[in-house]
RNA sequence: GCGAGGAUGGCGGAACUGGUAGACGCGCUGGACUUAGGAUCCAGUGGCCUAGCCGUGCGGGUUCAAGUCCCGCUCCUCGCACCA
């Protein structure tokens, strides 16, 4: 690494020296409190301007800048613009690092809290974040694991108890032996722990869950959101709708089998049935000399993680029951098996077998010795309907179907297709089935055996069974003194003050529930905190909720596309539906940035020795050069690999820019033949083009095009330098408007240059400039020139310039020279 | 396997509705100023058998004109993945 420039510095007192002039006005801007927002000022136009918070993890580092710096840009221009812009910032502060760390310590013998941890953490955070010069309205401050915050995520709970969206229920969930604790579907990666990367294994436990399934449909809906495409397709993916239908299959022992189908049309090929290993009639239908082979059989998956599910993909296991169910349709007897590939988490954990018509059933019945029977005829197959090859699952001609015969699948799903309608019309008049959807979505399970989090606001009472605390006992508040162990149980549960409590209902004897939120449920609905994050009487204030919500633009990064933005979107529906709220969504613009990696293009880590420390970066070239040159290095959302040589550029260009503005010494002789009226329409030109281009890129979150603009606009005013004299006010509008256009970018520089120009007030309070285009347009035109047919070149052209003077410029071009001579 | 996006100089990357590549920056080369320069400034910088030709992953096509449109491939990245 280079060294600092000091030395020649100390030459030329008026060189650019980043750390004076930011620390001059950072402390200047906090002073006059130019960032603080009136939420009642309507005299402009609102412009909430969200980005996501961070976890307090203790140090800022470049992707924290990577992710916010643009958006400071982004904001500061549109406070520019006119907009009243709340741009504020908070602290996600639950969570398992700052428990763990106090488990780490308490083995040691040391005592740290998750709570004095987070908050040192936070108060470390937010000095690094002023460094930044971000418009960060801190007085707006929400940090996740204060009581006054928390209290709300409980109200709310109650709320949806009340009902009926929370709710309490035995299932099999995720367990991650590493955490300790259950996580949700969605924090399940590759059958691993989205935080600690260990094997999911699967538990039988009541936790207690949110019923996002109710707003499925819904949430699938994104009208008049401007979102990314591949965030809306992933959460369309993961809710997963199906359009199908439910078919009942009744046993020869009377329980009925029901199954869920998106080809109700395969129904006559159905030859055998599947139900996953954990369906609840399972032994039910075991006969007894299959039961010690089915018994090993269930064993052996329950002990199989999801991975090992997923490495034996396509291998089909599985164990004859040793009964038969009775095919509706057609009255015949199929065996009743079970297999691993057939899910308990989706549909009713039981499927009709065609494996005519399906891959998997089609593999599973040549393991297994299962008869096939075709049921549609693809187009231009030829030989008997009994000899079909399959396994065939697009459209073609139904056959061996009974009334269905002779129908066609054309590959719509649905009622759209006329043989599925058919299909359904005729399970309706048989009575053994109906039209039916289904979603991958399961409800939020959002119970957590872990200390640092909201506790439910919930007791068991031996008289009254479960029942919600009152609000008026709200906030039930954290303990501080537990003990930090890893016990795969909330600490909470060990601690008996807590855990005794009178029961709200009867005043008896009562449990309090000893599990905490998932951290997702304070992230649900932060946003409106914001706008009154200190209100004890209410969540928030519904009058500035109405004003300022929803959030125009919201800006974060993409790992949190199914999690939190699907949370926030099921959560805004459920305070709609409370009457708190009258949106129905939270964030009309969503943009994500990329991720910024190491030198060596891989993930920035500690282990690899590749993590960029922002701080000594700000040491060396200042908070300026580090933000633009952020959003100089490439698209915002595509991220990519940290290069250190690149820093240097912008770091020059601020150096240029300052000798611009700054330096007072007489301008070089203008040569002989300079035309200063010429020169200053070519510098009028330039500053119009790039209030133009810096104008569209940034709307268009371009920040990359938008500092290079911004060079180019110095580089023109480099070389009109020498005529300042003759350019007059050309030049200090040139000056006024490069000032301008770098304001949101680099703020600190931005605003001394404009102190020492001599421009009134701060560069931040001014309005954005417009651009002229008749500056642009009416100058010159390009126009491509043609010599016997053939374009060979382009000439630039005063707009107003006669056919001689065309011709002349045309043969002034070297190229077309050539094939005129 | 399915879905989405991408492939442009030594490098990061520009290029709006097809308009005659490589903006901007890095790096590199030469020069100026210097005791020195890894500082600063100026000039140059796609390639080549340099009257000119060839160049945007590969192969075709449409067009006066293709990085941009069409057809067929290869590779890369990111999602999803036994979802019935």
């Amino acid at each position: 690494m280079t060294q600092t420039v000091s030395s020649s510095e100390a030459r030329h007192a008026e060189r650019y020296s980043p750390g004076d002039v930011e620390a001059k006005w950072r402390s200047r801007w906090r002073e006059q409190g130019i960032y603080e927002v009136d939420l009642h000022d309507d005299s402009r136009p609102k412009f909430y301007f969200l980005t996501m918070y961070p976890y307090p993890s203790g140090d800022l580092h470049v992707g924290h800048w990577y992710a916010e710096a643009p958006a400071d840009a982004a904001a500061r221009y549109r406070r520019m613009r006119g907009y009243n812009v709340l741009f504020p910032m908070g602290f996600d502060a639950f969570g398992l690092p700052a428990e763990n760390a106090a488990i780490r310590a308490a083995r040691e013998g040391q005592d740290v809290h998750p709570a004095t941890l987070t908050y040192e953490r936070i108060a470390r955070m937010e000095r690094q974040y002023d460094q930044m010069g971000a418009m960060f309205d801190w007085s707006k401050k929400v940090v996740t694991c204060d009581p006054e915050y928390y209290r709300w995520n409980q109200w709310f709970f109650l709320k949806m108890y009340e009902r009926g969206l929370a709710y309490r229920k035995e299932s099999y969930v995720n367990w991650d032996p590493v955490d300790q604790t259950v996580l949700a579907n969605e924090q399940v990666i590759d059958g691993r722990g989205e935080r600690s990367g260990a094997l999911i294994e699967r538990r039988l436990m009541p936790q207690w869950h949110f019923k996002i399934t109710d707003y499925a449909d819904e949430l699938l809906d994104f009208t008049g959101l401007d979102w990314p495409e591949r965030i809306r397709v992933m959460q369309t993916n993961w809710i997963g709708r199906s359009e199908g239908a439910e078919v009942v299959f009744k046993t020869e022992h009377g329980d009925d089998i029901v199954v869920f189908t998106t080809r109700p049309d395969t129904l006559w090929g159905a030859t055998f049935m599947v139900l996953a290993p954990e369906h609840p009639l399972v032994s039910k239908l075991t006969t007894p000399d299959r039961a010690e082979a089915v018994r090993a059989y269930v064993e052996r998956s329950s002990h199989m993680t999801e991975l090992d599910r997923q490495a034996e993909a396509r291998e089909k296991t599985g164990e004859f029951l040793g009964s038969y169910a009775i095919n509706p349709v057609n009255g015949e007897r199929i065996p009743v098996w079970i297999a691993d590939y057939v899910l308990m988490g989706y549909g009713t954990g039981a499927i009709m077998a065609v494996p005519y018509g399906d891959e998997r059933d089609f593999e599973f019945a040549t393991a297994m010795g299962l008869p096939i029977r075709p049921v549609v005829r693809p187009d231009g197959a030829t030989g008997p309907d009994d000899e079909l090859p399959g396994p065939w699952t697009g459209p073609g001609t139904i056959v061996n179907s009974g009334p269905l015969d002779g129908l066609r699948h054309n590959g719509e799903k649905g009622r759209a297709n006329p043989a599925i309608a058919a299909a359904i019309d005729h399970l309706e008049s048989i009575g053994a089935g109906r039209e039916q959807v289904t979603y991958r979505l399961r409800d939020w399970l959002i119970s957590r055996q872990r200390y640092w989090g909201t506790p439910i606001p919930m007791l068991y009472c031996d008289e009254c069974g479960i029942v919600p605390e009152k609000e008026e006992n709200l906030p039930v508040v954290l303990p501080a003194d537990v003990a930090f162990m890893p016990t795969g149980e909330s600490p909470l549960k060990h601690h008996p003050a807590f855990v005794n409590a009178t029961c709200p209902s009867c005043g008896g004897k009562a449990r309090r529930e000893t599990d905490t939120m998932d951290t997702f449920m304070d992230s649900s609905w932060y946003w409106f905190r914001y706008l009154s994050p200190h209100d004890d009487t209410r969540p928030f204030d519904p009058e500035l909720v109405r004003r300022w919500t929803p959030v125009d633009v919201y800006t974060g990064g993409v790992e949190h596309a199914i999690l939190h933005l699907l949370y926030a979107r099921f959560f805004t529906k459920v305070l709609r539906d409370l009457g708190l709220v009258d949106i129905s969504e939270p964030f009309t613009m969503l943009r994500n940035q990329g991720i910024i990696l190491g030198a060596d293009g891989e993930k920035m880590s500690k282990s690899r020795g590749n993590v960029v420390n922002p701080d000594d970066l700000v040491a060396q070239y200042g908070a300026d050069t580090v933000r633009a040159f952020l959003m100089f290095i490439g698209p915002w959302d595509q991220g990519g690999p940290w290069n250190y040589q690149g820093i240097e550029g912008v770091y020059r260009f601020l150096h240029r820019v300052w000798a611009l503005v700054v330096d007072q010494e007489a301008p070089a002789e203008p040569g002989p033949d300079a035309d200063p009226s010429a020169a200053a329409t070519e510098l009028r030109r330039a500053v119009h083009k790039a209030i133009k281009e810096v104008t569209e890129d940034l709307e268009a979150f371009r920040f990359n095009t938008a500092v290079s603009e911004l060079m180019t606009l110095a580089n023109a005013m480099g070389k009109a330098k020498p005529h300042r004299e003759a350019l007059g006010d050309a030049w200090t509008e040139a000056v006024r408007s490069l000032l301008l256009l770098m304001a949101p970018f680099t703020p600190h520089v931005a605003e001394e240059l404009w102190e020492r120009s001599g421009f009134e007030g701060s560069v931040h309070l001014q309005t954005w400039p417009a651009h002229d285009e008749a500056a642009l347009m009416a100058e010159t035109v390009r126009m491509a020139v043609q010599v016997n047919g053939k374009v060979r070149g382009q000439v630039e052209v005063p707009v107003d310039a006669d056919d001689a003077a065309v011709l002349a410029a045309a043969r002034s071009e070297p190229n077309v020279a050539r094939y005129l001579a």
